[in-house]
DNA sequence: ATCCTTTTTGGTTGATTGACCAAAAATTCT
DNA sequence: AGAATTTTTGGTCAATCAACCAAAAAGGAT
């Protein structure tokens, strides 16, 4: 009984997400936005919100790469081991070297709204909880490991887009590994 | 046989400095830089040049607090030791959170010039042969622990500004001194 | 005191920004 | 076919952006 919507909401998302990721919040405007999407500034506007709408939105499709990649194989520190050399593999493969969204939102994190601020924060408090639950899986409560293996995550994300020599890229990796026992 | 300046370049940069390191490149205006020093654009832009330049010098009045406060007390690790203290110290107890500016800049990278690109990932190179160059007087060669000590250090600065837990910035501060052995 | 040089003032420029809106178009239901 | 409903189009809007410039102001040198 109506017009059908002629994007698919969720594919819109992935593309913004893109944009974003790779020109951070204030670095995109709304053109570039719809340049990239093909859709225009009117039904951005009418699907979404405003342009905190948009990011959060964009924050929303990025989950499967961030949060949803933990889902991987192993139990316990192992799964940590996997995770970061999935990280690793996948941040130096990449040649946009575009880091991570979470890390790179989290550094201007000033400069959302609150209700974006608290989404960014909220992801890496996730990251968090999964390094300690997993750590627990074997039977291991030790702080201090999880917080320095949540740096290792944090500085491979960031170090990553600053075309540092790889050697640095493969010692936080190796190093955040070997902590773990 | 000219009209004086009525303004201290140093403290012009300085000032700039702290507007660019809250704010971010993108998210800072010239007429911020305006209401922060109360130098009118126009001399801004005769004294320095386009807004890229602006950011130059705020980045050169920055070198005191990152790269010079290098120059703590100590020998080889032990300098490490003292110098991760210190930031974790100056980075709990920032009210406004502000983390570090090279760092910052690190993650809107794409968003500056050639030139200032280079200048912040030379910051970042000059801090790992800090690094390197302290372990070394204590005649060890551990590229690993190296780049792990670099992890610690950006992670630290990155997480300063998203309101994680203090413990996790505590835990991320020992365990890069634990590994130092 | 007067010239000379440089800084500063105060403004304009054209472009771009995010936000919003009314009218046209598209589709389903009756 | 026509009514109802939603999306899309295409545009306006005021605000802000970085950049630049001519003229006035401020001294030092002679």
């Amino acid at each position: 009984m109506a017009r059908p919507k002629v994007y698919d909401p969720a594919v819109l998302g992935a593309q913004m997400r893109d944009v974003f990721w790779q020109k951070g919040y204030e670095g995109t405007s709304l053109s570039d936005l719809v340049a990239a999407t093909g859709v225009r500034s009117g039904s951005l506007h009418a699907g979404f919100g405003q342009k905190s709408a948009l990011f959060a939105a964009a924050l929303d499709a990025y989950d499967e790469a961030f949060l949803g990649a933990m889902d991987v194989e192993g139990r316990g520190r192992d799964r940590l081991r996997h995770y970061i050399d999935l990280l690793h593999n996948r941040v130096t493969t990449d040649p946009a070297k575009r880091g991570c969204f979470v890390i790179a939102s989290a550094s201007e994190i000033d400069r959302h709204t609150d209700e974006n601020r608290e989404a960014i924060q909220s992801r890496i408090r996730q990251m968090q909880m999964y390094i300690e639950n997993a750590m627990e899986e074997d039977g291991v409560r030790d702080p201090d490991a999880s917080a320095a293996f949540l740096g290792a995550v944090v500085s491979l994300l960031t170090l990553a887009r600053c075309n540092v020599d790889t050697a640095i890229l493969r010692g936080i990796r190796d190093e955040a590994k070997r902590r773990l026992g």
